[in-house]
DNA sequence: GCGATAAAAGAACGAACGTTCATTTAATTG
DNA sequence: CAATTAAATGAACGTTCGTTCTTTTATCGC
């Protein structure tokens, strides 16, 4: 056989994407095969090459596809004049909603960082920095107007991401607690974790 | 060439995984070869199976020597007589600075679960989970009695864990924080979290 | 409808993989 | 000191790897 009935090149990159997450995702990259990719697909392994240059390219394209993703979106939320504390629960939920809903995507992102070389490194690196900001940014603000209180703006963003990211490492869509339970239990820990005290909100 | 001058078996065997932690750390197991390690101890590949039935077996020892140590370790340390708070304090304490002096080791057994084939995955699984029960006691504790608030001491337990393995994912040992300062602040931050308010002490 | 092009198949490449094994030599034991 | 055992070497095994290339066929532009 040769060129398939109703094969097309930009429907089959994007299959190619999709079916290469998943099992990036759970098997990591250098366990993933050019083959194993190809048979989720449905295709052969030279295939793949008439979309993507390499396999290192394939994943800098997941990442960096992802992490664009991810910032469009957040970007998308309308945080215009929240206090700092508002702002920090708004990007709580966010990116736990984005954590669960595009799971795969935020942990190769997390984990693979490793796997990539130097200039694709250098490229994802430099949006997750923007990411880690974001966070950052609206803790220092909450430091400056006195409504958080932390002893290091830098290391309180860093946990609070830290504990965001671990979710995706529990969390069962089936389990015992709701997408929302989730939310609203982070939201709650991560606005305590900066020092937020909500004056007339008591405890839990 | 055959056995070499002064080679003792325990010794090699010891060596062997001492160079393999920081490959599998830096690169991730299914991208490091049984080569790789040899030449980092300086052996042929064939003599890693005098000591190591398979590379799988090997990895399974490494997480779980490095569990029992943990484990060990942090049964060594006494929180009798201590209050919950006074004890996740400590609790901090002692996972940022073993994660930050074994940071391989903590790396590798968060992310190499996946590598691990099901008997050896059981096996680690279930000392991962102790681990976590330790702080999950510790904050349900503190919920009984009144000191903590929490939502969710699960929840709170894995917030708490995730914000302290993501610590070796930025913690530089020549960087702008002591150890001793970022246990500090992260003990502060992990207080905050679960809901404990110091009385007497004010924020900061 | 016919030529150009796009998209796939499938075979093949050398290299690297985990693992095995016969062989050699150092250390240990009686 | 001789026999045994421990601990390496180095070659080789069959697989699988990422990648390339030729060939075949469907789709698209004129």
């Amino acid at each position: 056989m040769a060129r398939v009935k109703g094969s097309i090149g930009s429907k089959t990159k994007v299959a190619i994407l999709e079916k290469a997450l998943p099992l990036i995702a759970q098997y990591g990259y250098a366990a993933v095969s050019m083959r194993m990719i190809a048979d989720a697909v449905g295709v052969n392994v030279g295939a793949l090459y008439n979309h993507f240059p390499s396999k290192q390219h394939m994943l800098v394209v997941l990442m960096s596809d992802h992490m664009d993703g991810l910032l469009a979106a957040w970007s998308e939320v309308d945080t215009g004049g929240m206090t700092p504390a508002q702002k920090l629960e708004s990007f709580v939920r966010f990116h736990i909603s984005y954590n669960i809903t595009r799971g795969d995507d935020v942990f190769i992102s997390f984990m693979e960082l490793r796997s990539l070389e130097p200039e694709g490194h250098k490229r994802i690196e430099k949006k997750r920095k923007a990411y880690e900001g974001v966070v950052r940014q609206i803790i220092q603000d909450g430091q400056a107007c006195g409504e958080f209180h932390v002893e290091d703006a830098h290391v309180a963003a860093m946990s609070v991401l830290g504990s965001l990211i671990g979710v995706n490492t529990w969390y069962r869509a089936k389990g015992r607690l709701s997408k929302t339970k989730i939310e609203d239990y982070y939201a709650a820990i991560s606005l305590r974790s900066v020092g937020y005290d909500a004056e007339g909100k008591s405890h839990v």
